[in-house]
DNA sequence: TGAAACTAGTTTCCAAGTCAAATAAATTGA
DNA sequence: TCAATTTATTTGACTTGGAAACTAGTTTCA
């Protein structure tokens, strides 16, 4: 059994929290001037990737819970980004789109995403990064 | 470059969060039994791990802001888990200990956090969870 | 059919988090 | 020495997030 374990901060989740959370901090001190929350641009990536999505796949794939995700949106229609249509085949069902304002915003908040990311991906090299997101997403 | 990047979720702020959030649901979900959230146990770690650490050192080891940290302390006094003692060097600084009960408590939940880190582990192998561990550790 | 069970999304309510200001102790330097 | 500045922590006003309850639409099957 090799060493360690004796420090928690070695527990998988604590390395994880902890970039996490300096990763989201620097992430969302850029967006700020966005006026923006990580988890907005990451519903309108969400909707800007092609197929209708539901609230529900919406949350699952923009990571928050629905009850979040729902009163994230008012803020955004409220913003003008997107807006909620009722689906055609099951009255129950919420489509969120992308109104042209929100695509425009996307685009421009992408563009700050991206630098971000090149930062991040200077502190690694390309192959780190490719087995980190590997192992990441055996987690998920 | 590498292919891919066309689709958002492979931004590494994405599959860090994605990982993070299902880690820590299925985390907080174990440590409910013992009505107790991940920060606190992180908090009573850092306490037992040796050295008198003030809220400060606290804060940043066990991943929380001050306010936060500080109204966090104060449940968990009233738990009668830690007490805070003045730092005899520094009168604005707050020592802050394990209770016996504390100490007693912590050592329960950290065998469920460590069953719950051999779950984790044996979503990868031992070589990749080294790897994991090292890349993160850049990230923070 | 149509009542019962189920599902999607929203709302409510409360616990917990944030930001900025307040407090209090320590340090600086005129 | 003591006013001004800096530092550590807490407080207070406000916001956010989550669990559970609620509403409304859909499916099941007797």
């Amino acid at each position: 059994m090799s060493a360690q374990k004796k420090h928690f901060e070695n527990h998988l989740s604590y390395v994880l929290a902890a970039a996490h959370r300096s990763i989201s901090k620097s992430l969302s001190d850029r967006l700020r001037k966005h006026g923006i929350k990580i988890e907005a641009w990451r519903v309108m990536e969400c909707l800007d990737a092609g197929e209708r999505l539901t609230m529900g796949q919406l949350a699952d794939r923009a990571l928050v819970n629905p009850p979040t995700l729902s009163k994230l949106v008012d803020r955004m229609v409220l913003d003008g980004l997107v807006h909620r249509r009722v689906a055609d085949e099951d009255h129950r069902q919420i489509n969120l789109l992308l109104t042209s304002l929100g695509r425009m915003r996307m685009i421009q908040i992408r563009e700050d995403v991206d630098a971000e990311d090149q930062n991040l991906a200077a502190l690694l090299d390309e192959t780190s990064i490719d087995l980190l997101r590997k192992a990441l997403a055996k987690l998920s």
